[in-house]
This record gives C-alpha cells, structure tokens and sequence, in this order.
RNA sequence: GGGUGAUUAGCUCAGUUGGUAGAGCGCUUCCUUUACACGGAAGAUGUCGGGAGUUCGAGCCUCUCAUCACCCACCA
C-alpha cells in the first residue's frame, strides 16, 4: 500500500493522543517492568488560570523526554500533574469577570458566595492548560490530576475529591507547633492595589525617576547652634547660625509619621543639637508634634544632609532604627494606600503624640497602632496627592531648603539673558522603588498583624543537601545562587490578605486565647482544653463555640442566639469577652483568622501533597520524586521551599536532580511580550508544523544553562526532518520490505549491514548517555545525525542495488536489517517525537504493542564491526572524494566516467571488491582499470591504501587546478608541521599520555602519505602545463 | 554596590575531565536520478571579544581589560 506524501499532523496527533489516554498508556506505573523501581516527575502546576506557553512547552517536552524514555525502560514511573490554585492570579481574574458580568463586587456579596463563584469559575474556565498539553502530547496521568485547593471547606461536592488542603493544614499546625511559625506586628510589604501583604520575593525594585526633597525641621523653642561645615582636611568651609535642622526624603508624605530626626554619632555638624527636640513642619501650627534628634549608626554622614527623618512605620531601615530607639511608629495610611481617616481628631491624636514625645505618656503598640497622625485636611488623600500638598504647604510656609539657580532665557528684543532664582532645593535622581510583581503599584511598607515562617530553623536541610550532593542543581551555577539565597534568608511572611486561598487554623479566643488546629472541632476542643487548664475552668462551667461566619449569617446568628440564650450581640462579643448564658455557664467565642495562606506555601508541599500526604496512600511510593525540570525564574519561590517543607515535614529531600532553564525567549533573544507582539504562541506552531517538529526543536536547544531562543525558523526544519523519516519509510514501502512483526535484530554477513547495525549501536549509547546527563540537545542532534546522514543519506542508497539485485540471501538479509534499523530509529526518536513514530509503528508492521510501550534497546557499542566500519568509511570517502572532484571540474551530474588506480594494498582491493557497484553507482563510475601510470591531466584521489585517479584530459582547467592543489598543500603543511614539532619536543613525548603519541603518529603518516600523492599529483599536472 | 553568566562561521548556537573547531539556517553552483524539492550533490566563510600567563599543547585553566545580559541589595 502506498503511503501519503506526508505525515498529517493535524489529524494524526488528535487520534494517536486518543488512542495512548484510551489504552490508559501513560497511567502511573504503566508498562512497569515486574520490581521495577519508580521514577516520578513533578509538573510544576501552572495557575488554575493559565494558558500553555512557550515556555511550558520547553519544559514539557524535557519531562516528557523523560519519562517516555523511562517508561520504554520498564520503570514504574509517573509523570504528576495539577494546578495551582494561585491566589492572587485567581481572585483578580474572577474579580474582573463579575465586573465585566455586572455582578456584586466580591466584598458587597462575602466571603463564603464569592468562593463559590471562584469554584464555578473554576469548574468552567479553569485548567484549560491542560487540554493543551495534550496537543504537544505530554503523557502525564491526567487521571490523577491534582489541585492546591482541593478537599478545601469552600469546595462544592461536585469538585473530584482530593485532599491536598489537609495537607496544608496539616503541615501548618506541625510547624506551628514545633515553634517554626508565629505571628507578629511587623513591617511588610503591603500591595494597596490587592491590599494584602506579600512576601519580599513578590517585590520588584525598580529604577524609576525620583526626587528627592529639602526640608528645615526648626528646633524646639527658637534654639539655635553654630552649624560647622569642614572640607576633607578639616578646614572649615561654612559657618552659620541655624534655628533648624536640615534633612532630605524622597517621602515627604511620610513626614507626618516621624518618630525622630536621626544623625550619626560622630557627626559633629550636629553634635550641639543631638538630645533636642525640633519640630515636624506640617501640619496646623498648633498641634505640631516636637520629635528627638538622636544618634543612630544608620545614617550616612556623607548623604543628604547628614540628618534622617525617622517613619518606623514606613520605611525598613527607619523600622530598624526605631525600635532600637524605642520611638512610636505612627501608620499613616489606610490598606489602600491613602492617607487613613479613623480614629480620633487629629487635636486629640497631636496632643497624645506629644505627650509620649515628652516622655509624659506611656504608650504600646497597639496604642500607636490606633492613634491617627494625619491631620484633617490629609485624611483620605491618596498618598501621591498627599505628597504634592506636603510639599506645597511646607514650600509656602518657607521651610523648604531654598538654592540659587541660574538660567538662561530670553528678554522681549530676544537677546539671551541669565537670571537667578532661588528655589526650593528638588534633585532629581533615580531610585529604586519597590513594585507589586502582580498589581505593579508601588509597595507601601506596612506595620500589620501576620503570619512568617521563621526559615532560619529550617533552611538548613535544604542547604546540606545541595552542598553534600544529595541533591544536584543544574547547570551548577544555581547552586551559588541557590546558596547565597539560603544562606541570608529572612523571615518568610506567609499571610495573604485574601479570600481565595488555605484560610489559617488558627482560632482566636478571649484573653488572648489562641489555637491551631486542623479543622474547627479540633480547635473547639483545643480551647476547651486551654480553657479548662490556663483559666482554672472546669468543663461543665463553660462552652465554646466557633463564631467565625455567624456574623456573616443573620439567621445562624439568630439559632446561636436561641440555642444559648444569649443576645446575637452577647455572642458577636464573646471573642474578646466570656459572656455568662442563662444556664450560668460561661460562653467562649472563637474566631478564625480571615488570612489566607501564600500561595507558595502550598506549592511548597507539590512534592507529596500530590500522593495523597497526609493519607497513607500508596502513590507515596513515588516520594521522593526523580528530577525537577523548571524554570530558573522560580528557584527562590518555589524549588527552594519544597526542598525546606520536604526536609521539615518529611525529613527527605523531594528530588535528586534539579535542572533549570532559563526564559524563553524569540528568535532575537528578546523577551515575548504582547506590547512587543513577538509572543510566539506553541499552539500555533503546532498548527502549522505539528507537535513533533516543536518537540525536536525543544530539545535541540535545550543546552545546559543555555539561552533559550525559539525561531520558527528551525522548527520548520524539525517538520522536514519528520517529512525524511517518513519518507524513509515510505523508501522501504516502495521496496516492499516484508512485515516482520516487532523485528529481532539481523545476523548479519553483508558488511554494508553490520556497518548500519553498528551504528545503531554507537547511537543507542550516544543517545542513553546525552539523556542520563540532560544533555537533550545532544540526544536530538545524536538521532538527526544519525537518521538523517546515516541511514537516509547512505544505507538507504546502499541498499538499493542489492534490494533490486538477484542476490536472494543477500536482499532476504539486507530487508530484515533495514526494517529492524527503521523500527530502532523509531523507537530511539519516540520520547522526542513521539506522534510521528508511533504513527510509523503502526503503519509500517503489524506489532504487539504500541510504540510508547516499546522496549528501549539495550545493546551497545559491541554491535560495532571495526572492519565493517572501516570499509564503509573507505567506501563513503571514494564516493565523496570522486563526486567532488568530478563537480569541481564540472563533469555533468549525469556522465559516467571511468576510474583508474595505480598500486591498491589488499585491504583496498577487498574494499573495492565488496563495494564496487556502490561506489559505481553513487559515484557514478562506468569502469575501474588498473594503470602502472596515473594519465597526464588526471585528478589524483589520494585514498588510504591505494591511490585512484580520473582521467579527464581536457575537462581539467590545468592552472586553476593546481592552485587547489596548492591550497590544500598549504593547509596540509601547517598541520604537518604542528604534527611534526609536537613529536620532535621531546617534552611531548615524555608528558603526552601514550594514546595521544600513537594517534599523532598515525596521523603524521597518514598525512605524509597524502602530501607525497598530492606532490605527485601536482608534478603531472606541471608537465602538463 | 554585590553576584552570576555570556562574547566561537552572515544569523542562531553546540563544543562533557586541555590534544589543534562543528551543527542548523542562510548563501553560491549544479541536479526534477524510480523514498523524499519539506529533496539530492558539491562549495565558500572562523587571528574562538582584546591582552598577558600556565602548559609540549589553550576555544576550554589563571589574571586582566572591554562590551552585553540577568539576578540580588535599605542609602534617606
């Protein structure tokens, strides 16, 4: 039966994918060999939300590689996928599609009925990713499909069961428990777009254009002090009389929040003034608050003026410095960044702040944390609007710091004219500024109540074993940035202030009551515990009760109000109050934390979370996973804290080998961006040239540390190289090569045979090594190389004379070897092009099984005939030496010309006799006659173990001949030389190992034969001329 | 400011412990020869970023300079 021209793609891949999912072929433990040891691959989940892309498809196709190539093996092996819940991805999509939908906004409609709606979202929209990775032909067990969310309270029972949300639980209260999580009023990063905190990692400091402001705090009661400025050698440079101190910030808003003016200790520009007060200069005049100059060693004496205005509340480094001081961090701003509006009248508020500033006022924290710094006629500006008014009103009050500036305009007749003016002192200069990486909003540094990992107690596992070795990053630079990461690690801030995400087990009660449970019953019976022996209670004088959503619901508000006798507010109070019922018991009320956890630490748990952890579920078998293909971009997010959570929960690391890739990037290096509109979408690729072309061309650039450009370009090529091995097949087709069901490797006796077989073995180690060390860009190039330029370019042609020759044996022999080399190419490029093979598997012969279940080889370089191969190579070298010469002398493609030789040692007259209608047909060469004489006007073909030679008299251009025979003496005399000067220093000799000595020596002879033949060749065409 | 990586043919990139440079694409010429024009044959192109050093020998190791890229970082 005849083949179609070409492999189609687009109908095939739909069909054969079908086919592999229906015969359940990629199954966890599929095709497992009896005791066959597991071999797992993590897929990092995509978002919920996410679409596959470029660089999904790169790191698919190496974990696909992978794991088919393993499964051929007989592995037990398992390819895990899933999907991240992605809590602030997926919370701003559904936030977005009830806006577009003109539905409640999330707030208006509460916490339980906007989950729901992210669950129907997910239901309809969700895990589209998925669907496409079955295009590119991903053969990860979908049936086992997991979700960061799943088995989480908010989830609909029509959700597919799942458990990973106990595991987040469970891995929270054990480290809750063992001390490795706490909660406390810290400085973060808090993203007023989301108005939720976000860990260091989520900030993106960028360089943005600044400016950095001048301002004069004047001292308290008119003081004044000789302000002394010194050059390098301590002369002085300026001498003034000041009734103010000076200081620059880039954060004039801020100013308001002040808790001290800070100055280096050994500044003596400042030294009469530290111990006083000055005066923050905005505001109404009369409630302006008086703050310290103290000595701190933060501020740079050679910065700004020397002087720091200190804001603890917004600011890290002022952070610092206040507490060490033990200053008032007063929070200027609401949780959208604008400046805050509650708490009492800004009279009241100023007259407290001063008070403490005095020293007359005890306060704490949560005291600070209430009191309202923002004047009137700030509150509610957005903080921007608040800055420009700062300035404004300070500028127009005259504390500004003023300078002289000159410039130069022009008058009414036009002339240039300079005029000074004196202005407020602004510089412009860049400064890094910190950005949400999801809103892009600036980061406002926020005093708040969260929840941190304390990472120092457990990083350490995950640094021992990358240093040890049990676990190997790849390409090895990661390592040093793995470790530099590690090693200075801060406090992780794991709190969102989200809806969508694992709400924290953690319950508040009254009297600081506090319990941390996996579900609400276990927290109810925590607290009585706690109750029963913290507060002398015994368990019939009380009752607890979680309260958490009843505020939310009127009418389970109204039943717990029934059911205890208490009034709904009695019960709303019981969080910070025991209330007594009527029966006399005492009621407890207990509330959960509304945060949600950050994302990452649940991803952090993919490693087992996946197996059903905390479930003794079989699927653990595949703990600790084998390899983790991913992105470089998350090394810190994500593979870092699975190597922690692995090592603090479990006590093992959950993989040997991490390898990473960089960004992919299009054909010009350049990140894709739809602003750019050079986002190359894998989809469309695969339209246009299937998936097996993107695959190969996945794993030919797949270089270790490598950038990774992605050009159409090549993998076009990729589809043509599809397009030779199918019409490989289509060669044997043609030929009809007799099914021989799952070939059996040939006895071979034709020496064309054992060459081919021979490097079908060179190639099955060439390819297992390339795959055993992630070298997949050397396993693709090994198999293009070897399919294409060995089997197309000379088998294929070889065996054609004997495929229509009479030679039965011969043909019966070489029909079996073709098809066993084809079914051996097949199976070598199926984990790289895995639709077009098995489509040829199926085509081709009838078989046992399908081609993703297929043996992987197992023989060798053994399979390697050194004299076959030597002869072959003689052969190919005839060929090509002849039709070189024969185009150089432009002898019509077509003409057969006749073949002379002079002297042919017997290895080169075996070589001639086994090949000869080879080489007479692909050389095109009609006769061989031996000559004691090469002819005058010969091309001389220097061969190993005889010299040949093509009579062409008069085709032969005489003097454009021999200067290309010049020219290759030219270049066989520089490498003669260095042959030569290598083996006559003795010091080679002696440090030289002995393999290196005897390979240049053979080499010299070799090529001292070559130049005594062409010497030859050239004193002919000499006599010529 | 600190760190990491890169610099090899016109382009995009390989080059695994130092042994004397390769691939794909593109380009030039020829060929519709019965698997394949998504093809075949032949061909051209490199002081391996500059400089110095170690070595018998360096694209690879060391130092230095230059350019580029990325990551991290609190200078008000």
């Amino acid at each position: 039966m005849a083949m179609e021209k070409t492999f189609d793609a687009n109908s095939a891949e739909p069909r054969i994918y079908q086919m592999w999912e229906d015969a359940g072929a990629f199954k966890a433990g599929a095709n497992a060999r009896d005791g066959a040891s597991t071999y797992c691959i993590m897929l990092p989940p995509p978002n919920v939300t996410g679409h596959l892309h470029v660089g999904h498809a790169f790191n698919h196709t190496l974990m696909d590689i992978l794991i088919r190539w393993k499964r051929m093996q007989g592995f037990d092996t398992l390819w895990q996928p899933g999907l991240d819940h992605a809590g602030i991805a997926t919370q701003l999509m559904v936030e977005k599609d009830l806006a577009a939908t003109g539905q409640p906004k999330r707030t208006e409609m509460g916490r339980e009925k906007f989950l729901e709606k992210v669950w129907e979202w997910k239901a309809s929209k969700g895990g589209m990713i998925e669907q496409q990775a079955r295009r590119l032909g991903d053969s990860m067990d979908f049936s086992r499909s997991a979700f960061t969310m799943s088995g989480a309270s908010s989830a609909p029972d029509t959700e597919k069961p799942g458990n990973f949300h106990d595991a987040v639980l469970q891995v929270f209260v054990k480290l809750y428990n063992d001390g490795k999580i706490y909660r406390g009023k810290r400085l973060v990063n808090w993203d007023p777009h989301f108005e939720t905190a976000i860990s260091d990692l989520e900030v993106e400091n960028r360089e943005v254009d600044g400016h950095m402001w001048h301002f004069k705090y004047p001292l308290a009661n008119g003081a004044t002090y000789e302000y002394v400025e010194k050059d390098e050698d301590g002369n002085v440079t300026l001498t003034e009389t000041r009734d103010y101190i000076s200081i620059a910030t880039t954060r004039p808003e801020t100013m308001l929040g002040d808790g001290a003016v800070a100055v280096h200790k050994d500044d003596e520009r400042y030294a009469p003034i530290v111990g006083m007060l000055c005066e923050i200069p905005v505001g109404p005049k009369e409630q302006r608050r008086l703050i310290p100059i103290i000595t701190d060693q933060y501020p740079d004496m050679t910065f700004g003026s020397g002087a720091v205005k200190i804001t603890g509340a917004h600011d890290f480094n002022d952070y610092e410095v206040a507490k060490r001081a033990g200053l008032p961090m007063y929070a200027l701003m609401d949780t959208k960044g604008a400046m805050r509006a509650d708490g009492k009248p800004y009279v009241e508020e100023a007259a407290t702040a001063q008070a403490i500033a005095r020293g007359d006022q005890e306060f704490d924290e949560a005291m600070i944390a209430a009191m309202n710094m923002v004047p009137e006629e700030y509150r509610g500006l957005d903080r921007f609007d608040a800055r420009e008014k700062v300035i404004a009103d300070i500028t127009a009050e005259g504390l500004a710091v003023m300078h002289d500036v000159t410039r130069t305009v022009k008058n009414d007749d036009g002339e240039k004219v300079d005029v000074t003016e004196t202005v407020p002192m602004v510089e412009n200069k860049k400064i890094m500024q910190p950005f949400g990486d999801r809103s892009n909003v600036v980061i406002e540094p926020a005093l708040t109540d969260q929840w941190f990992v304390d990472t120092a107690q457990i990083v350490q596992p995950a640094l021992d074993a990358v240093r040890n070795g049990e676990t190997k990053i790849m390409p090895e630079s990661g390592e040093k940035v793995y470790y530099h990461w590690l090693d200075n690690i801060e406090p992780w801030c794991i709190s969102r202030q989200l809806w969508w995400g694992h709400q924290i087990p953690v319950w508040y009660g009254p009297n600081g009551l506090t319990v941390c449970a996996a579900d609400r019953f276990e927290a109810l019976d925590l607290a009585s515990k706690k109750i029963n022996s913290e507060q002398g209670l015994k368990d019939g004088d009380f009752t607890v009760r979680d309260i958490s959503s009843l505020a939310d619901y009127e009418h389970e508000l109204d039943a717990a109000a029934y059911d205890s006798g208490l009034t709904k507010e009695q019960i709303l109070l019981s969080c910070d109050e025991p209330q007594r019922r009527k029966d006399g018991k005492l009621c407890f009320g207990l509330y959960r934390d509304p945060d949600v956890l950050d994302t990452w630490f649940s991803s952090g748990l993919w490693p087992f979370g996946t197996l059903g952890w905390p479930a003794e579920d079989e699927a653990m078998k595949y703990f600790p996973g084998d390899v983790l293909i991913t992105g470089q971009d998350i090394l810190f997010f994500w593979v870092a804290r699975m190597m922690m959570m692995s090592n603090a929960v479990l006590e093992e690391n959950p993989f040997h080998t991490i390898y990473l890739h960089q960004l992919v990037r299009d054909a010009k290096g350049e990140k894709m961006s739809k602003t750019k509109g050079n986002v190359i979408d894998p989809l469309d690729m695969i339209d246009a040239y299937g998936a097996d072309a993107l695959r190969f061309s996945n794993a030919q650039m797949a270089a270790l540390g490598g950038v990774l450009k992605i050009s159409e370009d090549r993998i076009k090529g990729y589809r043509n190289f599809g397009t030779k091995l199918w019409n490989a097949f289509s060669f044997a087709d043609h030929y009809e090569i007799p099914n021989a069901g799952d070939s059996a490797m040939p006895v071979a006796t034709q020496t064309l045979n054992k060459w081919i077989i021979g490097e079908v073995g060179k190639t099955r180690v060439a390819v297992n090594a390339a795959l055993e060390t992630y070298r997949f860009n050397d396993a693709a190039n090994t198999l293009y190389a070897f399919t294409w330029g060995k089997v197309c370019d000379w088998y294929l042609e070889f065996s054609k004379p004997i495929l229509q020759g009479e030679d039965e044996t011969a043909k019966l022999e070489t029909q079996a070897t073709l098809r066993w080399v084809l079914d051996q190419a097949l199976i070598m490029l199926h984990p790289i092009m895995p639709f077009i093979t098995e489509e040829l598997w199926g085509t081709a012969d009838s078989r046992a099984k399908m081609l993703v279940h297929a043996d992987w080889p197992e023989y060798g370089a053994e399979l390697v005939d050194a004299d076959a191969d030597a002869e072959m190579n003689w052969t190919i070298n005839l060929i090509e030496t002849v039709r070189s010469n024969r185009a150089q002398v432009h002898v019509p493609a077509g003409a057969k010309v006749p073949l002379v030789f002079t002297d042919l040692d017997a290895k080169g007259q075996a070589a001639w006799n086994n090949n000869h209608v080879l080489i007479q047909r692909l050389a095109r060469i009609e006769s061989l006659t031996r000559v004691d004489d090469l002819p005058k006007g010969c091309v001389t073909i220097p061969m190993p173990g005889g010299t040949f030679g093509l009579p062409l008299e008069g085709l032969i251009d005489v003097p454009s001949e021999i200067t290309r025979l010049e020219k290759s003496m030219q270049k066989l005399g520089k490498e003669l030389g260095g042959l030569r000067g290598r083996l006559n220093n003795p010091k080679f000799a002696a440090s030289a190992p002995a393999e290196v000595l005897a390979e240049t020596q053979a080499n010299l002879a070799l090529r001292e034969e070559e130049e005594a033949q062409i010497k030859a060749a050239i004193a002919r065409l000499a006599e010529l001329g």
